[in-house]
DNA sequence: CGGGTTTGACCTGCGC
DNA sequence: GCGCAGGTCAAACCCG
């Protein structure tokens, strides 16, 4: 399991826009997780220097890692105050499927990762009292989907599992 | 009217 | 082969 915690420094920016927008998030964690869907062990999380990339902060990995090669990053933009999260797997051996979950402790299930998604299912799901929501690229052409549902022991925190890689840039 | 959501039905893979 | 669970489809519906 990989996990990444960073202490804000800004209000939360998804946070800010739901139904409390007068919470301070100052001093809030914000966190986010590879879940056992990958079990990724020693991948390197790099933080970028946001002076050079004009964001808050940026956290990447491009590790080998479980039979693929993963790139994948998640930047808060100062300008724009949205979260946004792209990535996705490079190579991967026959047998390992193009998926990347993480989870991020937020109110909002659906954060702005700079893409338009189409909901196309809705599921409940064994041993958790959480639905999970089937998502798709609404780019035409786009092969990549998403997974959401509520962590099943914390529902503070939201899953998301990405499928695929987009073939086009953000619609953002 | 176009695009997104809802939701029940259907499909598929897997374990027994 | 059967049943279960997860994933997808698609018609109906909603909303700006």
């Amino acid at each position: 399991m990989i996990s990444c915690t960073n202490k804000m420094t800004e209000r939360n920016p998804v946070a800010a826009n739901s139904s409390s927008p007068d919470s301070d998030f100052s001093n809030q964690q914000w966190s986010f997780e590879l879940s056992d869907y990958m079990c990724f062990d020693d991948i390197d999380w790099q933080q970028i220097d946001p002076t050079t990339t004009n964001q808050s902060f940026v956290y990447q990995s491009n590790e080998v890692a479980g039979g693929c090669n993963i790139e994948w990053s998640s930047t808060h933009t100062r300008d724009t105050n949205n979260i946004n999260m792209s990535g996705g797997v490079n190579s991967w051996k026959k047998e390992v499927k193009e998926r990347v979950a993480f989870k991020t402790m937020t109110e909002v299930e659906i954060l702005d990762d700079g893409y338009r998604w189409r909901k196309y299912g809705k599921k409940m799901v064994k041993n958790s009292p959480n639905p999970r929501n089937y998502y798709r690229c609404s780019v035409e052409g786009c092969p990549v989907k998403k997974r959401v549902e509520r962590d099943k022991d914390d529902s503070r925190y939201v899953i998301t599992t990405y499928e695929g890689m987009h073939t086009h840039p953000t619609s953002s």
